[in-house]
DNA sequence: CGCCATACCTAACAAGTGTTAGTTATGTGT
DNA sequence: ACACATAACTAACACTTGTTAGGTATGGCG
């Protein structure tokens, strides 16, 4: 049940979903839905951290399963990419979370903000300890990029096509930008 | 009346602002608003017409009063912060519209469309002119780094927040990511 | 003054929303 | 066979939504 309503929530967004499209998809009747979730807004709020822990368990086992002494680029370029596969290609859950997060009652945005905090910060952890490690520039400041990046890689859902282009391309593309910038070096 | 519209709809969502909200806020009635529009439709759509429009202007604005022996970098910069700033600083409408997009109905989404592939089709153009010059890296398709330049300086919108920063030294952090990345050269 | 366009108001409409109470079918364990 | 939990259904509720029809002030112009 919870698939399907994350299904329509990834395709629709929030407002156009109503409880009785879900449990028509669901193949059942709207009344029932309360057998089984004690409103929308659970439901609702199921999804959406649902929808961070599968993104969050993603990211996590794509750095954890870099060899110790994997360089600063190669570890960022998992991280990326299991974002992105997370968000385009495994979890209705990630996509529909990054959807419509904006759009559904600040009740249920502020209950998901733990848990999305927690992502936040095993990226901030991940980056400062590239940045300790000195391969992370020094001037950047963790926050600001985290919030650049996983804004950028979110962006991706609004116009990502598979027909166009593998998601490992997709993230091989992102990753050069960050890590090497798109200007060709001058000598200064 | 549509300032009143545009600034609840960059506040609250598409959702969550009715007919009867935008007109108590604007000293009005529900029905006298179909006075001056014809549904609810042709309001959202002036407003993220009027929105593209205004980045639009902002940033070409910005790119044509550089000086004709600017450099990439320095054009570059001015693009980004001009669309940074009509985002967080200058109208509601671009706001809104970034906001609201993608949670309006189809319809309305389809009809705004043309206005939105001008805009893209500037920054196409701006790139592409910067790639033949070849300051731009050759490798790089300009269509993706199109989408994710104003995916990731749209997405500041959910957190920027003026008390921790001003939008020009946020434009200059981001620029410069873009431009040079995130890792320390390396000596290869 | 009367005429008339402008700008608003009131009151209702049909449709859709989340939600609830009470009821019915379906199997499982004793 | 009986009891019981599970999982559904029906039908209604109170409310909100976009929208419309018809009425009412206001003020400028001849």
């Amino acid at each position: 049940m919870l698939d399907v309503a994350a299904r329509l929530f990834r395709e629709q967004g929030y407002g156009s979903v109503s409880l009785r499209k879900i449990a028509q998809v669901g193949g059942i009747k709207a009344g029932s839905i309360y057998y089984h979730f004690g409103s929308k807004d659970e439901i609702v709020l199921s999804i959406l951290d649902a929808g961070i822990k599968a993104v969050h368990a993603e990211m996590r086992r794509a750095v954890l399963s870099q060899a110790a002494d994997a360089s600063a680029e190669v570890i960022l370029r998992a991280a990326i990419t299991a974002h992105l596969r997370a968000l385009l290609d495994v979890s209705d859950y990630s996509s529909a979370n990054v959807r419509i997060f904006g759009q559904v009652p600040q009740s249920v945005r502020d209950a998901n903000l733990p848990t999305r905090r927690s992502y936040e910060a095993e990226w901030d952890s991940l980056l400062a300890r590239l940045q300790v490690g000195g391969a992370l520039k020094q001037n950047v400041d963790v926050r600001h990029l985290r919030l650049m990046l996983i804004g950028a890689l979110n962006a991706t859902l609004e116009w990502f096509d598979p027909a166009r282009g593998s998601v490992e391309a997709l993230a091989e593309t992102y990753a050069d930008v960050f890590v090497h910038g798109i200007l060709e070096k001058q000598d200064v």
